[in-house]
DNA sequence: GTTGACGTTGACGTTAAGGGCAAGGTAGCG
DNA sequence: CGCTACCTTGCCCTTAACGTCAACGTCAAC
């Protein structure tokens, strides 16, 4: 199946990396990368002759998703999620609902997340203020 | 060494609590408590005879704080170095110096956390309108 | 004074997320 | 042809962050 390894249409896909390669560019080991294959967060076409993975623009924009939201403390598998609604195919009006509605808890943890963050980042502040302040007080 | 358990001035401590109450309150187990302590995330006082924890506001707000550092991907380890340096006493000038500098990092940190947090979220919302508007499309 | 709820330490098990290494395939290059 | 660089699939090792279990203390209640 598949004609020419490029998606449903659009042959905009540019160039296809080697794990090497795009391990380097994203700044993890290959390892990782084949982990996160096994996960099932990308599954890269292969080579006709040698079976060594051809990652394309798809797999890349997946990768750097999942990066990002281990980054906030997801595990492989909420990443594995909405990675995979993230970039499922349109198709009939109940799958769009059932992706619309998936996404809702989603949307509210990660901006529940963020609240915390602010708060957080907002909590650094005052500490740095008050040793500002004290400083202030001690020094000349 | 130490009075009455009570901090630096203002005994305004209000009550104590064991590791079953406070695990519960907190949503962890007790189990994870126990963890954190030998983290050095919290060092509870024990009760005279029978060394049973009694955990403060203190360790309290320290737990508060570690939980939320968790939810965003921290490391115990790293946690351990924030929370510290949230209570640490005042101390001298020096100190102040180094713990403001040692805060600026971590702000950082926080701070780009929260951006991708939020370019997170549009991307998100993206989709969801894009999923919206296909419906509109399809819709009667 | 024993029962039960709750606490204690200690030790071992588990899960997630990779690290690292061995043994081998293959593609270009001189 | 042989060299080198990169790739492949196992397979076991490690680390963090707990879970779980055992064996035992303790304190109030009955």
């Amino acid at each position: 199946m598949a004609a020419t390894t490029a998606g449903a249409r659009g042959e905009a896909d540019s160039r296809t990396y080697s794990v090497g390669e795009l391990a380097a560019e994203l700044g993890v080991t290959t390892r990782t990368l084949r982990f996160y294959e096994e996960a099932g967060i990308v599954t890269p076409a292969r080579t006709g002759s040698g079976s060594a993975r051809a990652y394309g623009a798809r797999d890349r924009a997946r990768l750097v998703l999942a990066l990002r939201g281990k980054r906030f403390g997801m595990s492989l598998a909420e990443i594995r999620e909405i990675v995979d609604m993230y970039d499922a195919e349109p198709g009939e009006a109940g799958q769009i609902r059932r992706l619309l509605e998936s996404l809702a808890p989603v949307r509210a943890d990660l901006q529940a997340r963020r609240d915390e963050l602010e708060r957080t980042l907002a909590e650094v502040d005052d500490v740095a203020r008050r040793c500002r302040a004290r400083l202030d007080e001690l020094g000349p």
